[in-house]
Parts: C-alpha cells; structure tokens; sequence
DNA sequence: CATATATTCAACCCATTAGTTGAATTAACG
DNA sequence: CGTTAATTCAACTAATGGGTTGAATATATG
C-alpha cells in the first residue's frame, strides 16, 4: 500500500536527487546541464534522473538528441501532506503538554483546558 | 549535505515503517507490541526500529527486558519545510501560468497582473 | 535455581542501488 | 557522408537493505 510514496520519499532520500530537483526549480534544463554541477558520469545522472521520473516528479521531453527534463512537483504534494500531519499532530501533544505543566504545577489539582 | 534528511527520507521511504510511525501515535509500545501487526519476525521489526531511532524519530527506553518505545516527530519538521516549499513553489507556478493563460487568451497583446 | 520472556546479535541470502566504463543509438552539422 | 554531440544501454562491481534463522543476553517469575 502507498506505492507512491515509497517513490517519492525513495527518490528524496539521496542528496544529489534533491540537488537536482533544486536545480529543475530554475526552469527546464537537458541532462547534460543537469549533469555539469556533479563529479559524477552521465550515465549516472541518467539513472537519478530516472529514479525521479519513475517517482513522478521529472518530466522528460526529448527534442532532437536533447532530453528536456522539468520538474513536476505534483507527488510532493501527498509527501507534504503526510509529513505535515505529523508534525501537527507533534505539536499539539506538546502544546497540551505544555499546558498540562502549567496547570498542574502552579495551581495542582485543578482542572485543565483543552489545548489550542 | 545534510544528512538528516536523508537519514528522514529514507526512514519514510519504507511502508513498514510508516506504518510503526502511525502505531506509535497512539502512545508508546514495546517492541513485541509493534511488532504484533506484521507478519514479521521479531529481528526485522527490530531493524526497522533501529533505522527510525537513527533517523531520529524513534526514542527508546529500556525498562527491565522490555524497550519502551515513543515517537519523536521533530525531524519530521525539517521534511515538512522541505516538501511543503515545493509544494509552494509549484501552485505559485500553476497560478502565474493561470493569470497568463487567462489574460493572454481572451485579450491578447494586454499587461498580466502579477500572482497572488 | 530453573525456566520462560523480551530483545538483540550474527551470519547468512537475495534484490536493489549507486557508481563505473565502454559501446550503441540517434541526431545535428560542415 | 563522415564526424561530433547527447544520451542511453549493458555489463560489471561494491555497498546497502530487507528479510530469515538460530544463538546469545538479560530480565522476570514460579
């Protein structure tokens, strides 16, 4: 279950793939651009490249010899969602915990309010 | 660079591990306790966990034989900026195509007002 | 103490990943 | 047409990941 967001979070875990992303922020770009930054082979940028658009989130239009690579931020969306929900989630258990501190240690043995 | 994000992602990247992530919201458990659900040995569970604490999000204490384990979501935050900035990025895209598309189809050659 | 319970450790297996290099493919260009 | 350029393919290596099993390590408990 989740498929996709095995590949999205797959696909944000290595450093370069991110680096590229970030590069693709800029606008759409050929491998060979996309590659330039890095100390690695094309080859290699080809496979990240793939694992990103295996992951949805680079569009790949070949023009000539060229691949045209932009971004598509659209998977990131369910990432967003569900790292978000966490961390609201995290911050309201520390919001009522805070406020459960406050309560009790000053005035002990009274009722608390519902946090937020 | 960093690392933790990559430590993050990768934690997120598996669907067993998401799905402990989502057991230990509803309090702490034991290792035996997380591991129930899955048709899983123990061993495995007990990777899984390991790689959640190495990313952070997992907080472990022994008490006697059993490891009394609760969630931590603080690097959650740090993947929620991340995501949610693309996400951003892209509606803030889409909309600017939007306002373009719209002011250049029905009245063509006119200025375009400026997103958001 | 002897035994049962909770968990990890260690050694393995198999699949996947990230990288390399060299050849193949396809397209542009003088 | 022949050469250069852009990219992938194929084969290989080394490391990592997710899983197993059986033994080891503590810790409770009758």
């Amino acid at each position: 279950m989740n498929h996709s967001l095995d590949r999205t979070f797959a696909a944000l875990a290595d450093p370069t793939r991110r680096a590229l992303l970030s590069q693709l922020r800029t606008g759409a770009a050929t491998v060979s651009e996309l590659a330039a930054p890095f100390d690695l082979s094309l080859a290699a940028i080809s496979k990240h490249l793939r694992v990103l658009e295996g992951a949805g989130l680079l569009q790949r239009e070949v023009r000539g010899r060229e691949h045209h690579c932009s971004l598509d931020a659209t998977p990131l969306a369910a990432a967003a969602d569900f790292t978000t929900e966490y961390v609201r989630f995290w911050e309201d258990r520390l919001d009522s915990l805070e406020t459960y501190l406050r309560n009790s240690s000053s005035k002990p043995r009274k009722k608390r309010r519902s946090a937020r």
